[in-house]
Order: structure tokens, then sequence, then C-alpha cells
DNA sequence: GGCGCAAACTTGACACTGTCAAGTCTCTTG
DNA sequence: CAAGAGACTTGACAGTGTCAAGTTTGCGCC
């Protein structure tokens, strides 16, 4: 058996769990530490011996929000074949799955205010969450403009699109971006798959 | 003489004023009602008198964050020169300047939980800005992929590299992005200045 | 001119929040 | 079996948003 701690049985992962489900229906203003100790049944104080605070608690949770982040990403990847255009819209529909389907998260784990504890588990899921954009690039030709931009031409393109999709639609229900992102890709860059 | 109010002489815009000296130094996390009351020298509850709670004067501060991000936009689109090409330079370098100057601002103005209140200055002063980009999308050939697609491939791109180079730079002071935007411009569009 | 009255603001209170200090329980280890 | 460390609780404190009730102020109206 493993771990398995004295009274509650790894209260730090129900934290988290419990800290994703006021999340996903409170907003991140609805999210306290108390709320998610009361939710995971221990005292108001008990997540102090788990987190550094708040913080620590946010930190845990935008870690496990990249996991799924990533797994989304993956779970479209190569959905609709294997070559690299393929890939490349496929880990962009992930990635737009997850910001539609779980916005507030999306909100966290791309807010900088509560990652300067520079958790070594929130950077290594970063990370990996990173790596994939650039295998996907990595199949097609290096990009003549220098390393690293097409990376960043795809990532600031899905991104912002993301980000404003959920913008606009906040201010009224159906005034939303009718514009699917894939009409933004084809003219936007002249990769070549090698 | 206007307006001038009974005891404070239009205290609505000096705790907008206060709101945004505190978010500038305290990011959004150390704004309160009260403190911009206390900076505003008034009681802890004056404000509810000209605003709907906090989000409400999280509005107005938004409104007014419009506003200045319309005229950093403004003050760079003739900055090199009169051509469409250098208009569109002009007001990118706008947004990102904004996008570094003023972080949580800028993240304020496009947050999604504050503004379900569909203020009319608000509403106003977002589409003032979306209209500069309009007009500078205007004096290309219209895409062939559809009304509308240029400026959202552009403010895409834009908002999306504002976001994540604000976000990368978070996690280590000189691990920003190193790529300049106007890299990612070129290949992006072969639009024609018509 | 004085009177009312509404607007601007204050005071006080309440529930809720994050955080800290101290205490209690329980499991493990020597 | 005793001791101690880790997990959790209890209680307290300052700070927060918000409401209800007062107090002041200046303007319009008779």
């Amino acid at each position: 058996m493993t771990a398995k701690p004295h009274h509650h049985g790894n209260l730090r992962d129900a934290l988290i769990s419990a800290g994703l489900d006021i999340l996903t229906k409170d907003g991140i203003e609805g999210l306290s530490l108390r709320k998610a100790a009361a939710h995971a049944g221990v005292s108001h104080a008990a997540p102090a011996h788990h987190f550094d605070g708040k913080q620590g608690l946010l930190v845990a949770i935008a870690a496990r929000g990249f996991e799924t982040f990533s797994a989304m990403m993956q779970a479209e990847r190569y959905q609709t074949g294997r070559g690299a255009w393929d890939q490349m819209r496929g880990i962009c529909r992930g990635y737009l799955n997850f910001a539609e389907q779980h916005p507030a998260l999306f909100q966290l784990i791309f807010t900088t205010e509560y990652k300067e504890h520079a958790d070594p588990d929130l950077q290594a899921a970063s990370l990996a969450a990173y790596g994939i954009l650039s295998e996907v690039c990595a199949l097609f030709e290096p990009s003549p403009d220098g390393p690293g931009v097409n990376e960043l031409r795809i990532w600031s393109l899905v991104h912002g699109y993301a980000t404003l999709r959920s913008f606009t639609r906040s201010a009224a229900p159906d005034t939303g971006i009718p514009i699917p992102f894939e009409a933004l890709l084809p003219q936007m860059t002249p990769l070549a798959a090698r």
C-alpha cells in the first residue's frame, strides 16, 4: 500500500480535485482554500500542511491543468491522419477544445501571477505541453526566419484565437467569433512537410 | 463649473485613478474597494454610490484601460509612414507596448469574468479599439477567405504573442520570448495593399 | 429666504477570506 | 512500550465585499 497517511488518505490530491470542481463551477473568483477544505471534508487550516498558501494550491491545480491540456492535445493529434498538417490541426483542435471546455482552468494555467513559485511540477507540466507543439513543428521544414519562429507563430495564433473567442463570447452569448480557427491557418504559413 | 458634487469633487474619477494606481503597483490581487477608497480619502463604503460593487469598479477601470489602449495604438500608427503595412506594424507595436507597460491592466481588459455587466462605456471603448484594427485592415485587399478573416488573423497573432510573451517572462526573468513580433508577420499574410 | 429632500458620504455590522499559533490525535519508530 | 513527528483541528486576527442605518451637504421649489 502506498502512502495512505494517517487520517484522510492523500488529502493533497483530494484538495486539488476539490479545487478543480469549484473552479469549473464558480470560476477563479469563487475558489477559496476554505471551500476546497470543506469540499474535501477537512478543517479550514488543513490545506496549509500540503500547499504553500493559496498560491500553492493554485500552482498545484495549474500543474494538473497542464496535464489534461497536454492530454487533450494528444487526443486530437492523430485524429485525422499522421501527416504533418493533420497533426498540426489536431493539436490545435485539442488546444481549442481545452480552452472551450475548461475556460477557468485555461485562464489559470496561463496566468502569470500565480506562478512565481518556480514550482518544478508546474514547470515540467508546462514544458511537456510545449514539447507537443515543438514535436509537431519539427515535422515541417525549419523556418527561414530562424529557429523557434514556426512554433511561436502557431502558438501565438492559436492562443490568441482561443483567448479572443472566449473574450468575445463573454460580451453577449451569440456574438462570438463566427470564423473557425482553421480558416486562419492555410494562408498563415507556407510550411512544407519535410 | 461642471458638476462638482457635494463633498469630494468627482469621486468617481478619483476612484478609477486610485484603482489604476493600485493595479499597476500591486496587481489585480492587490486591488480592493477599500484600498481604492482609502487612496481617494473617503470611507470604505463610499464606492458603492458610484459603482455597482467591485465588479463595477473593475468595469470602469477596464473602460478607461481600453481608452489608453486605443491611444497607444494610435500613437504608433503613423510612426514609420502612412502605407498600409506601416500602419499595421504601427498599431501592433502600440498593442504590444500597452501589454508590456500595463500588464495588469492588459490582463484586466481582456478578462471575461468582470464584464457580464454589459456596461455601455466598456462596450464602446472596446469597440473603438477594435475599430482601429478594422480600419487598418481595410487598407488591404479583402481576404479571399471571407470578411473579417484578416482582422481575426492579425488580432489573434498579436494578442497571442502579447499574452505569451508576458506568460513566458513570468517563469524566469530572462527566459522570455527572444523573437520580435515582426518576425512573425512577413510570412503570415500575403496581404496586398490595395 | 427658508424649507425639504435627495444625493453624497459615514458608521457600524455581518459573513467570508487567508494566515498564523497553539493544541490534539495517531501512526511509526526506536 | 514510550516518544516523537506528522496530520489535522481549534481559535484567533486582520482584511475583504456588501448591506442597513445614520449624517452631512447642497440644490430646487414654494
